[in-house]
DNA sequence: CTTTATCACTTGTATATACATGTTGTCAAC
DNA sequence: GTTGACAACATGTATATACAAGTGATAAAG
């Protein structure tokens, strides 16, 4: 067991709660009995819980435990960062990812603000749609240095960017910011979307960011708006 | 100081970063260094640094140390749980809150369903629009449990619920689910909001938990589309 | 000049201890 | 029966120590 402690008893508590193990509105064992049972120190078993809390998972209660969360009424997961891919394995219907375009250019001002590049950054730009029961109805535009990736292909593009990445080119993905907001559809948006009559489209703006903090990836993700979810799990303060 | 050591270090380097006296790029000041200066352990300042993460002020690189993200380019605070008062202290421009209706009522089913409650429980119905220079933009429900909420006056509404919970009646708001989609706007909608041509709004519903796990309220917050925007600072994976 | 080893630094993980503070049940006093 | 003190639990915070592992500069070896 080369890999954390503290993350796989999160990740087997996390498994016991999807599972029905342990049941909503129960509390599990206290702190002392899973540092007893799983022969640990107290304080690695509150990193577990601290990340089950942040998760979504269970509620600590001060003097009397941690009590399990009802996940089932919310989709998971909760907050952002989800692939294409990732998502679309929840859910029923024919999928499947239609690659329109993948090219190299170099970015106009509005990209090089986006991606806080120079004119003369190689880009890759691929532009793909997402098909639910044959409607056309997302449209993904990613726009990667070409420093970060050197070779991309058609391929990689159908199946999930971010699988290639991180399995194959080791590169992690750290953290995203991320904007939704609606605006009126383009020209792009009619032709290789099925709009259905919607002259409005949401758009999701997510800057990527690598391990190391460097900004790598700009994505436009245009959803119809009667397809369109998000979900969110938010803590008020802070734990 | 009867606070948290950990947060309040956590407040005055989120202050810093905020104010410019760590720029963004710059490496802050090692844990052993802030826990010489601040005279405390190392475990506690890494609390606070855990903190500044999660919320998006600094990325963290092992055997470098914590560098500044640029936290100028998308607004804060990144992800969710803001009041509408809270939220609106960061922009210009007229503001203001009308209360259009608050009343007691029994729930329909469908709000029984939402609010996980009995048919007999008494519910705080709170309807109010939110004006931004003289536009109506901005229609929340707020349905509240009256068993946690005994007395609720339009002075309160006009102002924040949030903080009248917390501050008067020392209720803790833990965290909420919340979800975003796009439907087709209500005649509720053109009555009480200045649609400007559109038919369709985006509906961000909220659940919203107690301190003590406990389903407490549930808000639907309608925005008319080309006045909204989300934004969501998310990490991938944990920490 | 290039490569390699090492060292001094950084953050990451795991453990142990102590005390503070909230929750709940028990049991005695009234 | 009600109240109140208390004990036995729970989680929260703070501290100290040890070692693992990544980074970057320096110096030695080729």
């Amino acid at each position: 067991m080369k890999t954390n402690k503290y993350k796989r008893i999160y990740e087997e508590l996390a498994e016991k709660m999807k599972q029905g193990v342990f049941q909503p509105g129960e509390l599990i064992p206290s702190e002392h009995e899973l540092a007893a049972s799983y022969e640990t120190s107290r304080e690695t078993i509150r990193k577990a819980l601290t990340l089950l809390s942040q998760n979504g998972y269970i509620q600590k209660l001060r003097g009397k435990g941690s009590v399990v969360l009802d996940t089932s009424r919310a989709s998971f997961p909760f907050s952002g960062l989800v692939s294409f891919k990732e998502l679309a394995e929840g859910l029923s219907g024919t999928i499947y990812t239609n690659v329109e375009e993948l090219t190299l250019i170099r970015p106009e001002p509005y990209l090089q603000h986006q991606l806080q590049c120079s004119a003369k950054e190689d880009i890759w730009k691929v532009t793909r749609t997402r098909v639910f029961n044959e409607e056309r109805i997302i449209l993904d535009k990613d726009f990667l240095l070409k420093k970060n990736v050197p070779t991309l292909t058609r391929e990689i593009c159908e199946q999930s960017i971010y699988a290639y990445l991180e399995k194959e080119l080791d590169l992690t993905i750290s953290f995203a910011r991320k904007e939704i907001t609606v605006e009126p559809c383009t020209k792009e948006d009619l032709s290789l979307l099925h709009m259905n009559g919607f002259s409005y489209i949401v758009v999701v703006r997510n800057y990527v960011y690598l391990d190391n903090a460097n900004l790598f990836q700009y994505t436009e993700s245009r959803h119809r708006p009667d397809k369109f979810r998000f979900v969110d799990f938010a803590r008020r303060h802070t734990i």
